[in-house]
RNA sequence: GCCUGGGUGGCGGAAUCGGCAGACGCAGCGGACUCAAAAUCCGCUGGCCGCUAAGGCCGUGUGGGUUCGACUCCCACCCCAGGCACCA
């Protein structure tokens, strides 16, 4: 038997689909049901492909054909999110420009992926870095800047000394470099924001219609963290000031012993006492330090302004405090301090002795410690004593703000996008300054504004774009005044490139002119007739990043009637991580990457892409084996055995050898219909590890019926393979070619199952006594009654053992799976 | 601390409308083929008791509950992974 040669024969498919241009394309307009399968686009590093791109490339590619062969119309694309940091630090690190090797990258990249048999539609597929396509970014950064959502702002941002950039909130989580986990400093940066707060409420509410992982949906609520309260005004004694406190638990009012301010309160300075100055100005001196360098006390610290509040409830005079654990970018900037009822309140009072005043008690009597922070029923609270918490909020706010000492106000945690980076490797910003007209948008005629091709473009880690050194760039006209004026300098973020590539995709058209390579034209229709993407997959990584910041710009393209849906991606499924061999993250140090070309060289891309369907559910963490994907080699090349005997076989039966005849093989029709039908359901559900088990199942029930020289009708056979296909294209394709098929397995329909078939020959009943299983009962009879089945039993050796001395008190019958007996 | 997942053989994992726990694969052991090895094929493989038998008992993180019957449902707890963390 000749061994499945798969080098030759990937590399011969390669060539013929390569040739065929029309075969996975997806078509705009046509009648057949359309799907939308999208891919997280790869960022183009040196490494190449990783294994967890192929899982997930895999999944969306089985899907893929799966739907062409059901008669879909399937847009699935793959592009290159290719600006960004990491291309960049590496191209300084090699002393290259990235303009010149990022294609390279972007080659290697698409030639895995063809020799991992991925069905993308080629023809549509972009690069961020096209200026084609940033051109569109750019001119969508206008439509933000003309609506109002982009401003500049000198704010203390994020940022990475080693990047040499200012970062995002959202890309400095835990105080860490998104990219390069170096710990960020506090610098004050002209900046520029995009407004992503004024959709911080649609953001949050249309979270509710998507079909996403919980976990996700639930990361992205967190992050936007929507809180619900009131503002109340406390009086400042003996000045004509107002303190503005936000609560969400206005119930504990009564409880409220201090207000604390955040160091950066406009009143701080003003309503401080003269005695207690010198000793603030010292406290604002060395925490405003502390916050430049990023350091986070855990320890709570503060100091007293000698004055006091007005309780507006009771008109209890409360000290004010200033502490550093009071946020100033977040609420009013300052608090109603309730120790007794707040975890930070209770420390603050316990360490400076401050009074605890306990005023909500949970509703059934228990022990309680302080600080109880559930809510429950009032107490110590006048008249609103014996009230539940959340009544009490209602009736106290109604109060106040019928004394208008209060509103009811919401708050978030989001704050806006901080949108501007200090480097090279970008999209400018398409914005002018002039000294005569201050911020000009650059005329939308003239964009893309190009990134220049330059030798240096270091980061000057000052603050300055290195931009800002190419003066021929530099140096522009102002549109409006035509006076000398320059440009910004700053580049966009990584997330820019990635918020709309999914609609480039479907607007994608061939260039009329040679000079560029592609056009995209704004085609409303088309984005009716693919919208919204009916699946996304990819890491999980991206839960607050990417994909919160996709769903915002969309929401604005949404806005301008650019496009027709609300949210782009309803359904997200993040595929889990695979670890290396050792149970560990992959990672070079600890020298435990696999590497998917090493694999492919060994043991083919069939295997590949099986076998890392096979390491278990596709959402979960799974350790890489490399004894494991022998299993899966053996598989593949059982098969193709299987398929050569099956051809001999054929022959046989074709020259009328009168031992080889066919006849009909209800067994076989059996096993094969619950094969269909498993495979349909697995992959609807993308089952796929049990899809495969299903398979090695079934090849070895034909390898045994070929062993013992039972016929197998071709045609059956080479249903078999047309459910193979989408997993391991190659060799189902070239099985198919070898039986004398000539077509594409692409389009040839998915196999129907036939539910009459389906119905089982023979029935197993797990006879239980007391609940235990004693035995099995075979019939080949459907429908049996209980009485029925009780006569059978009375023949099986455990009747003798177990029931027949017995007292039967009650038999629980379930029909077709078990009887009990209860003795 | 809070939120979200998840705990099943030596390992990856099957089985969840409550009804044969451990499918399938890996590793391991034994055998066939071979001068030999590799490859391939066949058999065994949760633990304990038992003669290598017949048979029995235990067993899905822990403890309890519901049920004729629980990996599956309910309550309490423990552990692991990921996310967030002075957000008032």
């Amino acid at each position: 038997m000749r061994k499945y040669n798969f080098k030759q024969i990937e590399k011969k498919w390669q060539r013929i689909w390569q040739k065929k241009k029309e075969i996975w394309r997806a078509f705009d307009f046509i009648k057949k049901p359309k799907i939308y399968i999208l891919d997280m686009f790869p960022y183009p590093s040196g490494e190449g492909l990783h294994v967890g791109h192929v899982e997930g490339y895999t999944a969306t590619d089985i899907l893929s054909r799966f739907y062409r062969m059901k008669g879909y119309n399937v847009l699935h694309p793959m592009g290159f999110d290719a600006f960004g940091l990491p291309a960049e630090n590496f191209a300084l690190k090699m002393k290259k420009n990235p303009m010149t090797f990022v294609p390279r990258y972007i080659d290697r990249y698409r030639q895995q992926m063809k020799s991992l048999a991925f069905s993308y539609d080629w023809q549509r597929e972009i690069a961020t870095i096209d200026p084609e396509y940033y051109k569109w970014t750019q001119l969508m950064f206008l439509k933000m800047y003309q609506a109002g959502l982009v401003y500049e702002k000198e704010a203390p941002i994020n940022f990475c000394p080693s990047c040499k950039t200012g970062l995002a909130d959202e890309e400095a989580v835990g105080g860490k470099c998104e990219r390069c986990g170096t710990t960020t400093e506090i610098k004050f940066l002209r900046q520029w924001h995009i407004k992503i707060t004024a959709y911080a409420d649609r953001l949050l509410d249309d979270l509710e219609e998507l079909d996403w992982p919980e976990n996700v949906k639930e990361m992205q609520k967190n992050w936007i963290g929507r809180s619900e309260g009131y503002e109340v005004l406390f009086t400042v004694d003996g000045y004509d000031e107002k303190i503005n406190v936000f609560t969400t638990r206005l119930d504990t009012i009564y409880g409220a012993t201090f207000i604390v301010l955040s160091i950066h309160h406009p009143l701080v300075l003003k309503i401080t006492k003269p005695d207690y100055l010198l000793n603030l100005e010292e406290y604002l001196q060395e925490e405003l330090k502390k916050e430049k360098l990023g350091i986070f006390d855990q320890e709570l610290t503060g100091v007293f302004t000698g004055s006091y509040a007005i309780n507006p409830v009771n008109k209890f005079k409360i000290p004010i405090w200033v502490s550093s654990y009071v946020l100033g970018h977040y609420g009013t900037g300052a608090i109603m301090a309730v120790p007794a009822h707040d975890e930070r309140d209770y420390r603050f009072a316990k360490k400076f002795g401050l009074e605890i005043i306990e005023v909500v008690r949970p509703n059934q009597k228990r022990e309680v410690q302080l600080p109880f922070i559930e809510d429950g029923v009032l107490i110590n609270s006048n008249e609103y004593s014996g009230l539940l918490s959340q009544e009490a909020r209602e009736k106290i706010g109604q109060r106040l703000i019928e004394e208008g000492l209060a509103k009811k106000a919401v708050y978030y945690k989001l704050r806006d996008w901080i949108f501007s980076r200090q480097r090279y490797w970008g999209e400018p910003i398409p914005l002018i300054r002039c000294p005569q007209c201050g911020i000009v948008p650059v005329p939308e005629k003239e964009l893309p504004v190009t990134l220049p091709k330059v030798k240096s473009y270091e980061p000057t880690g000052t603050g300055e774009s290195p931009l800002k050194n190419i003066k021929k760039w530099l140096k522009v006209k102002c549109p409006k005044c035509q006076g000398q004026a320059e440009r910004e300098t700053q580049t966009m973020p990584q997330w820019a490139g990635s918020c709309w590539y999914y609609l480039a995709y479907i607007l994608k058209e061939k260039s009329k002119s040679k000079k560029q390579k592609y056009e995209i034209v704004w085609d409303t229709k088309k984005l009716k007739y693919w919208l919204p993407v009916d699946l996304y997959v990819g890491g999980v990584e991206h839960a607050v990043l990417h994909l919160l910041y996709a769903r915002f710009w969309h929401k604005f393209l949404y806005d301008l009637g650019w496009v027709p849906n609300k949210e782009p991606f309803k359904k997200l499924f993040n595929q889990g991580l695979i670890l290396g061999p050792d149970g560990q993250k992959m990672s070079k140090s600890r020298g435990n990457v696999i590497n998917p070309d090493d694999v492919v060289k060994e043991y083919g891309a069939d295997a590949l892409r099986m076998f890392e369907m096979f390491l278990g559910p596709l959402e979960a963490e799974k350790p890489w084996s490399t004894e494991g994907i022998k299993g899966i080699s053996r598989f593949l090349n059982r098969v193709w055995n299987l398929a050569q005997k099956i051809k001999i076989q054929d022959t046989k039966i074709k020259n009328k050898d009168s031992r080889y005849k066919m006849q009909e093989d209800r067994e076989l029709d059996y096993e094969l219909n619950k094969l269909i039908y498993e495979t349909t359901q697995g992959i609807l559900n993308l089952r796929f590890n049990v899809v495969i088990s299903k398979f090695m199942i079934f090849e070895d029930f034909l390898r045994k019926k070929i062993e013992n020289n039972e016929k197998i009708d071709k045609e059956k056979f080479l249903i078999f393979i047309k459910l193979l296909f989408p997993f391991a294209p190659y060799l189902a394709q070239e099985i198919w070619q070898r039986f004398k098929k000539k077509t594409l397995l692409d389009y040839e329909p998915w196999p129907q199952y036939n539910e009459k078939l389906l119905v089982k020959k023979i029935f197993n009943y797990v006879v239980q006594v007391n609940g235990k299983k004693r035995g099995i009962l075979t019939t080949e009879k459907e429908n049996l009654t209980e009485s029925e089945i009780k006569n059978l039993v009375k023949n099986l050796p455990l009747y003798k053992k177990y029931l027949e001395k017995a007292k039967i008190k009650k038999i629980i019958f379930i029909k077709g799976k078990v009887i009990n007996f209860v003795i």
